[in-house]
DNA sequence: CGGGCAGGTGACAAACAGGTTATAAGCGCG
DNA sequence: CGCGCTTATAACCTGTTTGTCACCTGCCCG
Protein backbone atom coordinates (compact mmCIF):
# COMPACT_ATOMS: atom_id res chain seq x y z
CA UNK A 1 0.00 0.00 0.00
CA UNK A 2 1.45 3.07 -1.22
CA UNK A 3 1.53 6.60 0.50
CA UNK A 4 2.11 9.79 -0.76
CA UNK A 5 3.57 12.38 1.96
CA UNK A 6 4.22 16.07 0.49
CA UNK A 7 5.25 18.38 3.07
CA UNK A 8 8.54 21.05 3.22
CA UNK A 9 9.39 20.39 6.47
CA UNK A 10 11.55 17.41 6.40
CA UNK A 11 11.22 16.98 9.96
CA UNK A 12 7.62 15.90 10.01
CA UNK A 13 7.73 14.52 6.91
CA UNK A 14 10.26 12.48 8.09
CA UNK A 15 8.22 11.49 10.95
CA UNK A 16 5.14 10.49 9.01
CA UNK A 17 7.37 8.45 6.68
CA UNK A 18 8.38 6.90 10.09
CA UNK A 19 5.27 6.07 11.40
CA UNK A 20 3.60 4.64 8.27
CA UNK A 21 6.54 2.61 7.38
CA UNK A 22 6.32 0.83 10.48
CA UNK A 23 2.56 -0.11 10.19
CA UNK A 24 3.16 -1.23 7.12
CA UNK A 25 3.24 0.87 4.45
CA UNK A 26 5.26 1.56 1.36
CA UNK A 27 6.08 5.34 2.04
CA UNK A 28 7.37 7.85 -0.82
CA UNK A 29 7.94 11.52 -0.01
CA UNK A 30 8.09 14.73 -1.53
CA UNK A 31 8.79 18.05 -0.62
CA UNK A 32 7.55 20.68 -2.76
CA UNK A 33 4.30 21.03 -4.70
CA UNK A 34 5.97 20.07 -8.08
CA UNK A 35 7.47 17.04 -6.97
CA UNK A 36 4.41 15.84 -5.34
CA UNK A 37 2.43 16.34 -8.60
CA UNK A 38 5.29 13.85 -10.32
CA UNK A 39 5.23 11.28 -7.26
CA UNK A 40 1.30 10.58 -8.22
CA UNK A 41 1.71 10.80 -11.56
CA UNK A 42 5.32 8.19 -11.27
CA UNK A 43 3.90 6.12 -8.78
CA UNK A 44 0.49 5.71 -8.42
CA UNK A 45 0.00 5.61 -4.65
CA UNK A 46 -3.31 4.52 -3.15
CA UNK A 47 -3.39 7.63 -0.91
CA UNK A 48 -1.49 11.26 -0.35
CA UNK A 49 -0.99 12.93 2.43
CA UNK A 50 -0.61 16.70 1.94
CA UNK A 51 0.26 19.91 3.84
CA UNK A 52 -1.27 23.13 2.49
CA UNK A 53 1.79 25.36 2.81
CA UNK A 54 4.78 24.09 0.03
CA UNK A 55 7.12 25.86 -2.12
CA UNK A 56 6.10 25.34 -5.95
CA UNK A 57 2.71 24.62 -5.54
CA UNK A 58 0.66 24.32 -2.42
CA UNK A 59 -1.39 21.52 -1.18
CA UNK A 60 -4.58 23.02 -2.65
CA UNK A 61 -3.02 22.81 -6.56
CA UNK A 62 -1.71 19.27 -5.94
CA UNK A 63 -5.26 18.28 -4.85
CA UNK A 64 -6.81 19.59 -7.84
CA UNK A 65 -4.15 18.25 -10.43
CA UNK A 66 -4.40 15.13 -8.36
CA UNK A 67 -8.79 14.83 -8.85
CA UNK A 68 -8.34 15.76 -12.27
CA UNK A 69 -7.07 12.39 -12.50
CA UNK A 70 -7.95 10.33 -9.94
CA UNK A 71 -10.72 9.83 -6.55
CA UNK A 72 -7.56 8.05 -4.59
CA UNK A 73 -8.16 9.46 -1.01
CA UNK A 74 -6.56 13.29 -0.12
CA UNK A 75 -5.85 13.95 3.21
CA UNK A 76 -4.51 17.51 4.12
CA UNK A 77 -2.45 18.86 6.54
CA UNK A 78 -3.57 22.29 7.93
CA UNK A 79 -2.65 24.75 11.00
CA UNK A 80 -4.94 25.17 13.60
CA UNK A 81 -7.25 27.88 13.37
CA UNK A 82 -7.08 28.27 9.25
CA UNK A 83 -10.84 27.74 8.69
CA UNK A 84 -11.23 28.67 5.44
CA UNK A 85 -8.21 26.94 4.51
CA UNK A 86 -10.36 23.67 5.60
CA UNK A 87 -13.45 24.52 3.39
CA UNK A 88 -11.32 24.94 0.38
CA UNK A 89 -9.21 21.60 0.85
CA UNK A 90 -12.64 19.76 1.22
CA UNK A 91 -14.33 21.78 -1.97
CA UNK A 92 -11.30 20.80 -3.71
CA UNK A 93 -12.20 17.08 -3.30
CA UNK A 94 -9.84 16.39 0.18
CA UNK A 95 -11.23 13.44 1.70
CA UNK A 96 -9.95 14.08 4.70
CA UNK A 97 -7.57 16.75 7.08
CA UNK A 98 -5.61 17.45 10.44
CA UNK A 99 -4.56 20.30 11.63
CA UNK A 100 -0.87 20.51 13.14
CA UNK A 101 0.36 19.52 15.78
CA UNK A 102 -1.07 16.12 15.61
CA UNK A 103 -0.19 12.74 17.21
CA UNK A 104 1.05 9.83 14.92
CA UNK A 105 -1.37 7.73 16.26
CA UNK A 106 -4.28 10.07 15.66
CA UNK A 107 -2.68 10.16 11.63
CA UNK A 108 -2.63 6.52 11.61
CA UNK A 109 -5.94 5.92 12.73
CA UNK A 110 -7.46 8.50 9.86
CA UNK A 111 -5.23 7.16 7.35
CA UNK A 112 -6.84 3.37 7.59
CA UNK A 113 -9.81 4.94 8.16
CA UNK A 114 -9.80 6.47 4.57
CA UNK A 115 -8.35 3.43 3.23
CA UNK A 116 -11.45 1.43 4.70
CA UNK A 117 -13.92 3.76 3.15
CA UNK A 118 -12.43 3.59 -0.09
CA UNK A 119 -12.69 0.46 -0.21
CA UNK A 120 -9.39 -0.81 -0.42
CA UNK A 121 -7.73 -2.21 3.30
CA UNK A 122 -9.59 -5.28 3.84
CA UNK A 123 -6.65 -5.46 6.38
CA UNK A 124 -3.64 -4.15 7.39
CA UNK A 125 -1.22 -3.15 4.75
CA UNK A 126 1.78 -4.88 5.22
CA UNK A 127 5.53 -4.91 3.87
CA UNK A 128 8.48 -6.21 6.39
CA UNK A 129 12.02 -7.21 5.28
CA UNK A 130 11.45 -8.08 1.59
CA UNK A 131 8.65 -9.29 1.75
CA UNK A 132 6.04 -6.94 0.14
CA UNK A 133 2.31 -7.93 0.09
CA UNK A 134 0.02 -6.01 -2.15
CA UNK A 135 -3.78 -7.06 -0.89
CA UNK A 136 -5.11 -5.22 -4.36
CA UNK A 137 -3.20 -7.37 -6.69
CA UNK A 138 -3.03 -10.30 -5.02
CA UNK A 139 0.82 -9.84 -5.12
CA UNK A 140 4.18 -10.35 -3.44
CA UNK A 141 7.08 -9.08 -4.56
CA UNK A 142 10.30 -10.42 -2.72
CA UNK A 143 12.95 -7.80 -2.82
CA UNK A 144 13.45 -6.79 -6.51
CA UNK A 145 11.70 -9.75 -8.00
CA UNK A 146 8.93 -9.43 -10.18
CA UNK A 147 5.49 -9.45 -7.80
CA UNK A 148 4.26 -13.20 -7.90
CA UNK A 149 0.58 -13.70 -8.71
CA UNK A 150 -1.05 -15.48 -5.07
CA UNK A 151 -4.47 -17.23 -4.91
CA UNK A 152 -6.86 -16.39 -2.16
CA UNK A 153 -6.03 -18.78 0.79
CA UNK A 154 -1.75 -17.96 -0.30
CA UNK A 155 -2.53 -14.24 0.14
CA UNK A 156 -4.71 -15.07 3.16
CA UNK A 157 -1.58 -16.93 5.14
CA UNK A 158 1.29 -14.88 4.02
CA UNK A 159 -1.01 -11.69 5.24
CA UNK A 160 -1.40 -13.55 8.21
CA UNK A 161 2.68 -14.54 8.83
CA UNK A 162 3.54 -11.01 7.59
CA UNK A 163 1.34 -9.46 10.05
CA UNK A 164 3.53 -11.52 12.99
CA UNK A 165 6.73 -11.14 10.79
CA UNK A 166 9.62 -12.43 12.49
CA UNK A 167 7.54 -14.53 14.92
CA UNK A 168 6.24 -18.04 15.16
CA UNK A 169 2.77 -18.56 14.44
CA UNK A 170 0.71 -21.87 15.36
CA UNK A 171 -1.05 -24.19 13.44
CA UNK A 172 -4.27 -23.74 14.87
CA UNK A 173 -4.12 -19.91 14.72
CA UNK A 174 -3.48 -19.90 11.32
CA UNK A 175 -6.39 -22.72 10.38
CA UNK A 176 -8.70 -20.02 12.13
CA UNK A 177 -7.64 -17.06 10.29
CA UNK A 178 -7.06 -18.68 7.22
CA UNK A 179 -10.07 -20.55 6.93
CA UNK A 180 -12.23 -20.19 9.74
CA UNK A 181 -12.13 -23.31 11.04
CA UNK A 182 -13.24 -24.26 14.16
CA UNK A 183 -10.91 -25.77 16.14
CA UNK A 184 -7.48 -27.54 14.93
CA UNK A 185 -7.98 -30.58 13.01
CA UNK A 186 -7.23 -30.14 9.10
CA UNK A 187 -3.48 -29.42 9.44
CA UNK A 188 -3.03 -31.55 6.02
CA UNK A 189 -4.55 -28.03 4.33
CA UNK A 190 -2.39 -26.00 5.58
CA UNK A 191 0.82 -28.20 5.14
CA UNK A 192 -0.63 -28.23 1.23
CA UNK A 193 -0.92 -24.53 1.67
CA UNK A 194 2.34 -23.84 3.02
CA UNK A 195 4.45 -26.18 0.31
CA UNK A 196 2.35 -24.25 -2.61
CA UNK A 197 3.53 -21.17 -1.55
CA UNK A 198 6.83 -22.26 -0.82
CA UNK A 199 7.03 -23.04 -4.63
CA UNK A 200 5.92 -19.38 -5.54
CA UNK A 201 8.17 -17.35 -3.04
CA UNK A 202 11.12 -19.48 -2.15
CA UNK A 203 14.42 -19.40 -4.59
CA UNK A 204 14.66 -23.19 -3.00
CA UNK A 205 11.51 -24.66 -1.85
CA UNK A 206 13.15 -27.34 -0.42
CA UNK A 207 15.34 -25.47 1.48
CA UNK A 208 12.90 -22.45 2.64
CA UNK A 209 14.60 -19.21 3.62
CA UNK A 210 11.83 -16.89 4.54
CA UNK A 211 8.68 -19.04 5.28
CA UNK A 212 10.46 -21.54 7.86
CA UNK A 213 8.91 -24.25 9.62
CA UNK A 214 8.94 -23.57 13.85
CA UNK A 215 7.74 -25.10 16.61
CA UNK A 216 3.72 -26.08 16.33
CA UNK A 217 3.50 -23.24 13.26
CA UNK A 218 5.38 -20.92 11.07
CA UNK A 219 7.58 -18.04 10.68
CA UNK A 220 8.41 -15.71 8.22
CA UNK A 221 11.86 -14.73 8.54
CA UNK A 222 12.86 -10.93 7.88
CA UNK A 223 16.05 -9.95 8.49
CA UNK B 1 -10.75 17.76 -25.94
CA UNK B 2 -7.79 17.44 -28.47
CA UNK B 3 -4.88 19.50 -28.27
CA UNK B 4 -2.43 18.75 -30.77
CA UNK B 5 1.35 20.35 -29.70
CA UNK B 6 3.97 21.34 -32.43
CA UNK B 7 7.57 21.68 -31.25
CA UNK B 8 11.09 19.96 -32.93
CA UNK B 9 12.59 19.49 -29.30
CA UNK B 10 11.36 15.95 -28.86
CA UNK B 11 11.59 16.50 -24.74
CA UNK B 12 10.04 19.70 -24.57
CA UNK B 13 6.99 17.87 -26.51
CA UNK B 14 6.54 14.89 -24.70
CA UNK B 15 6.94 16.71 -21.33
CA UNK B 16 4.05 18.86 -22.62
CA UNK B 17 2.74 15.97 -24.31
CA UNK B 18 2.42 14.16 -20.84
CA UNK B 19 1.23 17.15 -18.94
CA UNK B 20 -1.27 17.67 -20.76
CA UNK B 21 -2.30 13.47 -21.25
CA UNK B 22 -2.54 13.36 -17.42
CA UNK B 23 -5.26 16.38 -17.15
CA UNK B 24 -7.43 14.16 -19.19
CA UNK B 25 -6.86 15.61 -22.72
CA UNK B 26 -5.96 13.77 -25.89
CA UNK B 27 -3.10 14.68 -27.45
CA UNK B 28 -1.49 15.36 -31.03
CA UNK B 29 2.00 15.57 -31.38
CA UNK B 30 3.93 16.71 -34.45
CA UNK B 31 8.02 17.13 -34.65
CA UNK B 32 8.00 19.83 -37.51
CA UNK B 33 5.79 22.99 -39.48
CA UNK B 34 4.42 20.10 -42.51
CA UNK B 35 3.19 17.31 -40.03
CA UNK B 36 1.79 19.87 -37.58
CA UNK B 37 -0.50 21.55 -40.46
CA UNK B 38 -1.09 17.98 -41.45
CA UNK B 39 -2.02 16.88 -37.85
CA UNK B 40 -4.47 20.03 -37.72
CA UNK B 41 -6.15 19.38 -40.85
CA UNK B 42 -6.54 15.84 -40.28
CA UNK B 43 -7.33 16.03 -36.45
CA UNK B 44 -9.32 18.78 -36.23
CA UNK B 45 -8.01 19.49 -32.38
CA UNK B 46 -9.33 22.14 -30.37
CA UNK B 47 -6.34 24.04 -29.67
CA UNK B 48 -2.98 24.15 -30.82
CA UNK B 49 0.52 24.26 -29.34
CA UNK B 50 3.22 26.06 -31.79
CA UNK B 51 6.65 26.18 -31.17
CA UNK B 52 8.11 28.95 -33.32
CA UNK B 53 11.59 27.37 -34.83
CA UNK B 54 10.72 24.12 -36.31
CA UNK B 55 11.78 22.75 -39.17
CA UNK B 56 10.09 22.77 -43.10
CA UNK B 57 7.80 25.50 -41.82
CA UNK B 58 8.15 27.60 -38.73
CA UNK B 59 5.49 28.32 -36.37
CA UNK B 60 4.52 31.47 -37.74
CA UNK B 61 3.89 29.86 -41.02
CA UNK B 62 1.69 26.81 -39.63
CA UNK B 63 -0.20 29.49 -37.46
CA UNK B 64 -1.00 31.46 -40.90
CA UNK B 65 -2.02 28.06 -42.54
CA UNK B 66 -4.46 27.22 -39.77
CA UNK B 67 -5.89 30.95 -39.48
CA UNK B 68 -6.71 30.79 -43.19
CA UNK B 69 -8.88 28.15 -41.78
CA UNK B 70 -9.89 28.07 -38.30
CA UNK B 71 -10.62 30.03 -35.33
CA UNK B 72 -9.21 27.56 -32.73
CA UNK B 73 -7.29 29.14 -30.21
CA UNK B 74 -3.14 28.82 -30.68
CA UNK B 75 -0.59 29.14 -27.90
CA UNK B 76 2.61 30.24 -29.26
CA UNK B 77 5.83 29.31 -27.89
CA UNK B 78 8.56 31.40 -27.84
CA UNK B 79 12.49 32.22 -26.61
CA UNK B 80 12.53 34.48 -23.78
CA UNK B 81 14.07 38.30 -24.91
CA UNK B 82 12.46 37.83 -28.65
CA UNK B 83 9.95 40.42 -28.42
CA UNK B 84 9.56 40.67 -32.11
CA UNK B 85 8.48 36.91 -32.40
CA UNK B 86 5.56 37.81 -29.93
CA UNK B 87 4.50 40.82 -31.53
CA UNK B 88 4.29 38.75 -34.97
CA UNK B 89 2.96 36.20 -33.68
CA UNK B 90 -0.04 37.71 -32.28
CA UNK B 91 -0.43 40.06 -35.52
CA UNK B 92 -0.94 36.53 -36.75
CA UNK B 93 -3.69 35.56 -35.22
CA UNK B 94 -2.33 33.21 -32.26
CA UNK B 95 -4.02 33.84 -28.93
CA UNK B 96 -1.61 33.67 -26.28
CA UNK B 97 2.30 32.48 -25.92
CA UNK B 98 4.46 31.25 -23.54
CA UNK B 99 8.11 32.02 -23.30
CA UNK B 100 10.71 29.28 -22.57
CA UNK B 101 11.56 28.03 -20.39
CA UNK B 102 7.84 27.21 -18.25
CA UNK B 103 6.08 25.23 -15.92
CA UNK B 104 4.02 22.84 -16.99
CA UNK B 105 1.69 23.79 -14.67
CA UNK B 106 1.63 27.11 -16.12
CA UNK B 107 0.86 26.20 -19.59
CA UNK B 108 -1.66 23.88 -18.08
CA UNK B 109 -3.43 27.13 -16.82
CA UNK B 110 -3.21 28.98 -20.08
CA UNK B 111 -4.42 26.01 -21.90
CA UNK B 112 -7.26 25.96 -19.65
CA UNK B 113 -7.97 30.14 -20.06
CA UNK B 114 -7.61 29.68 -23.43
CA UNK B 115 -10.61 26.97 -23.51
CA UNK B 116 -12.64 28.44 -21.26
CA UNK B 117 -12.37 31.89 -23.82
CA UNK B 118 -13.14 29.59 -26.36
CA UNK B 119 -16.49 28.37 -24.71
CA UNK B 120 -15.08 24.80 -24.80
CA UNK B 121 -14.09 24.53 -20.91
CA UNK B 122 -16.61 22.40 -19.85
CA UNK B 123 -16.18 19.55 -22.45
CA UNK B 124 -13.43 17.96 -20.58
CA UNK B 125 -14.12 14.05 -20.70
CA UNK B 126 -12.90 11.67 -18.68
CA UNK B 127 -9.36 10.16 -19.72
CA UNK B 128 -6.52 8.13 -19.04
CA UNK B 129 -4.03 6.34 -21.37
CA UNK B 130 -6.03 6.40 -24.64
CA UNK B 131 -9.03 6.16 -23.25
CA UNK B 132 -11.81 8.97 -23.38
CA UNK B 133 -15.33 8.81 -22.13
CA UNK B 134 -17.90 11.18 -22.65
CA UNK B 135 -20.73 11.38 -19.84
CA UNK B 136 -22.86 13.82 -21.54
CA UNK B 137 -22.84 11.68 -25.33
CA UNK B 138 -22.57 8.01 -23.70
CA UNK B 139 -19.49 7.01 -25.51
CA UNK B 140 -15.86 6.33 -25.14
CA UNK B 141 -13.30 6.86 -27.74
CA UNK B 142 -10.03 4.82 -27.36
CA UNK B 143 -6.86 6.40 -29.38
CA UNK B 144 -8.05 7.98 -32.11
CA UNK B 145 -10.69 5.54 -33.17
CA UNK B 146 -14.28 7.09 -33.50
CA UNK B 147 -16.37 7.05 -30.48
CA UNK B 148 -18.42 4.19 -29.48
CA UNK B 149 -21.53 4.13 -27.98
CA UNK B 150 -22.01 2.61 -24.63
CA UNK B 151 -25.24 1.53 -22.35
CA UNK B 152 -25.85 2.93 -18.75
CA UNK B 153 -24.20 0.04 -17.19
CA UNK B 154 -21.46 -0.08 -19.34
CA UNK B 155 -20.50 3.32 -18.77
CA UNK B 156 -21.02 2.81 -14.88
CA UNK B 157 -18.44 0.42 -15.14
CA UNK B 158 -15.98 1.97 -17.17
CA UNK B 159 -16.29 5.43 -15.42
CA UNK B 160 -15.75 3.41 -12.25
CA UNK B 161 -12.40 1.57 -14.07
CA UNK B 162 -11.21 5.00 -15.30
CA UNK B 163 -11.24 6.47 -12.08
CA UNK B 164 -9.02 3.53 -10.91
CA UNK B 165 -7.35 3.07 -14.07
CA UNK B 166 -4.40 1.15 -13.62
CA UNK B 167 -5.60 -0.53 -10.48
CA UNK B 168 -7.51 -3.45 -10.28
CA UNK B 169 -11.15 -3.00 -8.84
CA UNK B 170 -12.55 -5.96 -6.63
CA UNK B 171 -15.85 -7.72 -8.50
CA UNK B 172 -17.36 -6.83 -5.22
CA UNK B 173 -16.31 -3.34 -5.36
CA UNK B 174 -17.59 -3.41 -9.04
CA UNK B 175 -20.67 -4.88 -8.15
CA UNK B 176 -21.82 -2.59 -5.61
CA UNK B 177 -20.66 0.82 -7.40
CA UNK B 178 -22.73 -0.46 -11.01
CA UNK B 179 -25.73 -2.17 -9.81
CA UNK B 180 -25.98 -0.86 -6.04
CA UNK B 181 -25.94 -4.73 -4.75
CA UNK B 182 -26.32 -5.08 -1.32
CA UNK B 183 -24.22 -8.26 -0.90
CA UNK B 184 -22.19 -9.36 -3.31
CA UNK B 185 -22.94 -13.02 -5.40
CA UNK B 186 -24.30 -12.09 -8.94
CA UNK B 187 -20.82 -12.08 -10.36
CA UNK B 188 -22.51 -13.74 -13.54
CA UNK B 189 -23.62 -10.09 -14.66
CA UNK B 190 -20.33 -8.46 -14.05
CA UNK B 191 -19.42 -11.12 -16.53
CA UNK B 192 -21.94 -10.99 -18.89
CA UNK B 193 -21.02 -6.53 -18.63
CA UNK B 194 -17.24 -7.38 -19.36
CA UNK B 195 -18.31 -9.20 -22.01
CA UNK B 196 -20.20 -6.71 -23.89
CA UNK B 197 -18.09 -4.47 -23.08
CA UNK B 198 -14.78 -6.44 -24.64
CA UNK B 199 -16.81 -6.47 -27.45
CA UNK B 200 -17.56 -2.69 -28.06
CA UNK B 201 -13.84 -1.65 -27.17
CA UNK B 202 -11.17 -4.09 -27.45
CA UNK B 203 -9.46 -4.42 -30.73
CA UNK B 204 -9.35 -8.09 -30.10
CA UNK B 205 -12.18 -9.26 -27.67
CA UNK B 206 -10.69 -12.99 -26.72
CA UNK B 207 -7.10 -11.00 -25.83
CA UNK B 208 -8.11 -8.19 -23.99
CA UNK B 209 -5.54 -4.79 -24.07
CA UNK B 210 -7.78 -2.85 -22.02
CA UNK B 211 -9.66 -4.22 -19.70
CA UNK B 212 -7.77 -6.70 -18.43
CA UNK B 213 -8.85 -9.75 -15.70
CA UNK B 214 -6.56 -9.53 -12.58
CA UNK B 215 -7.23 -11.10 -9.37
CA UNK B 216 -10.48 -10.83 -7.76
CA UNK B 217 -11.03 -8.23 -10.38
CA UNK B 218 -10.99 -6.15 -13.48
CA UNK B 219 -8.55 -3.47 -14.51
CA UNK B 220 -8.11 -0.75 -17.12
CA UNK B 221 -4.81 -0.68 -18.24
CA UNK B 222 -2.94 2.31 -19.23
CA UNK B 223 0.60 2.85 -20.83
C1' DC C 1 15.32 -51.68 16.79
C1' DG C 2 10.75 -50.38 15.55
C1' DG C 3 6.38 -47.83 16.18
C1' DG C 4 4.34 -43.49 16.33
C1' DC C 5 4.25 -38.80 14.89
C1' DA C 6 4.97 -34.46 12.40
C1' DG C 7 6.07 -32.46 8.34
C1' DG C 8 7.08 -32.65 3.16
C1' DT C 9 5.79 -34.25 -1.48
C1' DG C 10 3.28 -35.89 -5.56
C1' DA C 11 -0.98 -37.19 -7.70
C1' DC C 12 -5.63 -36.60 -8.45
C1' DA C 13 -10.46 -35.19 -8.05
C1' DA C 14 -13.88 -31.87 -6.60
C1' DA C 15 -15.17 -27.19 -6.51
C1' DC C 16 -14.79 -22.78 -8.38
C1' DA C 17 -14.13 -18.64 -11.29
C1' DG C 18 -14.10 -16.59 -15.58
C1' DG C 19 -15.32 -16.62 -20.73
C1' DT C 20 -18.70 -17.68 -24.08
C1' DT C 21 -23.06 -18.42 -26.18
C1' DA C 22 -27.96 -18.60 -26.18
C1' DT C 23 -32.25 -17.13 -24.71
C1' DA C 24 -35.68 -14.84 -21.88
C1' DA C 25 -37.39 -10.83 -19.42
C1' DG C 26 -37.88 -5.82 -19.00
C1' DC C 27 -38.43 -1.38 -20.84
C1' DG C 28 -39.00 2.88 -23.69
C1' DC C 29 -41.44 4.33 -27.61
C1' DG C 30 -44.02 5.00 -31.79
C1' DC D 1 -49.62 -3.45 -29.21
C1' DG D 2 -45.25 -4.85 -31.06
C1' DC D 3 -40.32 -3.39 -32.05
C1' DG D 4 -35.64 -2.84 -30.76
C1' DC D 5 -32.43 -2.29 -27.41
C1' DT D 6 -30.82 -3.31 -22.84
C1' DT D 7 -30.42 -6.25 -18.94
C1' DA D 8 -30.94 -10.72 -16.51
C1' DT D 9 -30.69 -15.72 -16.32
C1' DA D 10 -29.01 -20.08 -17.59
C1' DA D 11 -26.08 -23.59 -19.46
C1' DC D 12 -21.69 -25.10 -21.01
C1' DC D 13 -16.51 -25.05 -21.35
C1' DT D 14 -12.11 -24.09 -19.71
C1' DG D 15 -8.24 -23.58 -16.64
C1' DT D 16 -7.22 -22.69 -11.79
C1' DT D 17 -7.67 -23.37 -7.03
C1' DT D 18 -8.58 -26.14 -3.31
C1' DG D 19 -9.34 -30.46 -0.76
C1' DT D 20 -8.13 -35.33 -0.21
C1' DC D 21 -5.33 -39.34 -0.15
C1' DA D 22 -1.20 -42.07 -0.22
C1' DC D 23 3.40 -42.34 0.70
C1' DC D 24 7.99 -40.54 2.02
C1' DT D 25 11.40 -38.88 5.31
C1' DG D 26 13.50 -37.72 9.72
C1' DC D 27 12.99 -37.81 14.57
C1' DC D 28 11.79 -38.97 19.36
C1' DC D 29 11.36 -42.46 22.65
C1' DG D 30 10.36 -46.84 24.76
Amino acid sequence: MKVLVADDDADLRDLIAFTLTQSGYLVLKAGDGPSAVRGFEEESPDLVVLDINMPGLSGFQVCEAIRKRSRIPVMMLTVRGEEEDLVRALGLGADDYLTKPFSPRTLLARIKALLRRAGMANATPLTAGRVALDLQEHTVSIGRADPVRLTKLELRLLQMLLANAGHTVSSDRLLVQVWGHRSGGDRQLLKQLVHRLRQKIEADPAAPALLRTAAAGYKLLVE
